[in-house]
DNA sequence: CACGGCCATATTGTACACAATCGTACGGGA
DNA sequence: TCCCGTACGATTGTGTACAATATGGCCGTG
C-alpha cells in the first residue's frame, strides 16, 4: 500500500490494458453490479472500494460515476459520494412514459424509412424469438435469451428512424434495471402478444403506415408497463428500509 | 513549477474557491463560450488550453468536456481530444422532433396536473413577455431579455408533467445552440404568434384539456423549427469548411 | 437529560506527474 | 517521385498526493 506498486490487487488479469479503457471497466463492472442489484437502493458507493473492486484508480472510476448517474442509476451528491438509486413506482412510470412517446416517435419514422434490409432484420429476429419462446425446455433461460434479441428488435427500429439524437436519449431511459428486466415477469401469455405486436409492427413498416407503426409500438410499450407495474410493489418496499 | 505553488496565473480572482465547484467554473466558461459560438465548429478543444483559460487543473476541465459532449455539444474520440460538434440541418431536425415529442407531452401531462400556482406563474410570464415584446425600444435586446423567460415558462410546464426524468432529458436537446438561439430569428409577427400559443396553451391547461394543450404546444415548437431552419444554411456552410 | 458546538476521521475534489497513444514529419528505399 | 517505416512531439489517460469538506462522536453546558 505504499511504494509504486503496479496497482492490481483484486479481481482482474494482469494483461496490460490498453490505455484508454480502465474508464470503460470500471463503468462495465459498475454498471453491471447494479443491473444484478448487488447493492441494495440506498447503498453509499465509495470511490476508493470502487477503485479496489475494478482494479483502476479512483479517477476513472469518478468518470463511471458520473456517467452511471447522469444515466439515472444513481444520485450524486456534491462533495457527499452518490447512493444507488432508490426506484419508486413514479420513477418506473416516468421511464415507461418516456418509453412510449420515444419508441412509438421511432416507429413513426420508421415507417417510412426502413429499408427492405432493416425490414429482413426485423423479421429474422422475430424468427429467433419465436423459435426459443415456443421451446418448452429451459423455461427460466428462455426469458434471458429473449431479452437481448428484443432489445436488437427495437435497436433497428430506433435506427431505422434516423435521427442522430434518439438513440442515446432512448439509451438512458431503457438502461433503467426496471426497464431492462421486463422479460423475466412477463407471463407465457404476455410474452405471445408480445411476438405478436413484433409481428405487426413489421407489417405497418412494409405498408410504410406511420400511424398503425406508432399505435402499435405504442401498446407494446404499454404492455411491458403493465408486466413491470407487478414487480413496483418490491421497489418501493426496498426504497423504503433503506432510506437511510 | 517545483513547489507546491497556488496553481492561479490566469484570468480569475484569487478569492478561495469553495472546493467543488472548479468542475462548474470551467463548465460554465466552456459552455458559454459554445453558445456565443466563440469556436468555429470542428475546432479542437485542448484540455490544458481550456484549464488556463478557466483557471483550474485539467481534471475539472475533463468532466466538463465529457458533461459537453454528452449534452451534444462536442464530438469526443478517445485518446484524440474533442472537437466543436459541427451541426447539420439534419441535427436541427433531430433536436427539434425530440422536443415536439417531449413538450407535447409535457403539455398533455401538465393540463391534468398544473396547479394554480403554476397557471398564474405561466400568466405573470406572459405578461412580461408580452410588455416586452410590445416596447419599440431596444430592439435587438428585446430578443434576449425574451429568451430566458420563454425558457422559465416552458420550464414551468415541464415541472407540472410531473416527470422526474423529463427535465433532464429535455434539458439536453434544448442545450444545443440552434435551439437556443431561435428568438433572435424570429419575426415580428412570429413573435406576436409565439406569445398567441402561450395564451391559448395557458387556456388549455386550465380547461384541463389534455388534447389541446399537446396540439398547442405541438405547433409552438413547429414555428420554431421553422424559424431556426432559416438558418441553418450557415450552420451546413460552417460544418463543410471546417471538416479538417 | 437534552442540546449545541467542537474535534477527529472518512471521503470527496483538485492538482499534478508520469505513461500510453496518436498524428506528423522526416528519411530511406523501391 | 512516391510510398512506407520510424522516430519524435503533442495530447490524452491514469495514478497518486494533497486540500477541502461532510459526517459522526464526544464533551461541555443549560
Amino acid at each position: 500500500m505504499d511504494g509504486p506498486w503496479r496497482g492490481m490487487q483484486e479481481g482482474d488479469d494482469d494483461k496490460r490494458r490498453p490505455h484508454g479503457h480502465a474508464g470503460e471497466i470500471a463503468y462495465a463492472a459498475i454498471r453491471d453490479r447494479l443491473l444484478r442489484d448487488e447493492w441494495p437502493a440506498g447503498t453509499r458507493l465509495l470511490e476508493a472500494d470502487l477503485a479496489a473492486l475494478t482494479g483502476v484508480s479512483r479517477t476513472p472510476v469518478r468518470d463511471a460515476l458520473r456517467r452511471l448517474s447522469n444515466e439515472g442509476f444513481l444520485d450524486y451528491v456534491a462533495n457527499a459520494g452518490c447512493r444507488v438509486k432508490a426506484f419508486t413506482a413514479k420513477d418506473v412510470e416516468a421511464a415507461f412514459d418516456l418509453r412510449v412517446e420515444l419508441e412509438s416517435y421511432a416507429a413513426r419514422r420508421a415507417a417510412s424509412r426502413a429499408g427492405t434490409a432493416q425490414i429482413a432484420a426485423l423479421s429474422a429476429l422475430c424468427d429467433r424469438m419465436e423459435e426459443i419462446a415456443a421451446d418448452p425446455e429451459g423455461e427460466p433461460r428462455s426469458r434471458d435469451q429473449l431479452t437481448p434479441l428484443n432489445q436488437s428488435f427495437h435497436a433497428v427500429i430506433v435506427e431505422a428512424a434516423d435521427n442522430p439524437r434518439l438513440a442515446p436519449f432512448l439509451a438512458n431511459v431503457t438502461s433503467a434495471p426496471v426497464v431492462l428486466r421486463t422479460y423475466r415477469s412477463y407471463t407465457a401469455e404476455e410474452i405471445a402478444r408480445s411476438m405478436g405486436h413484433h409481428r405487426e409492427l413489421i407489417q405497418a413498416l412494409q405498408a410504410g403506415d406511420a400511424d398503425w407503426a406508432g399505435a402499435v409500438m405504442r401498446s407494446h410499450i404499454h404492455a411491458g408497463y403493465r408486466a413491470a407495474l407487478r414487480d413496483t410493489g418490491l421497489f418501493g418496499a426496498v426504497a423504503e428500509n433503506t432510506q437511510d
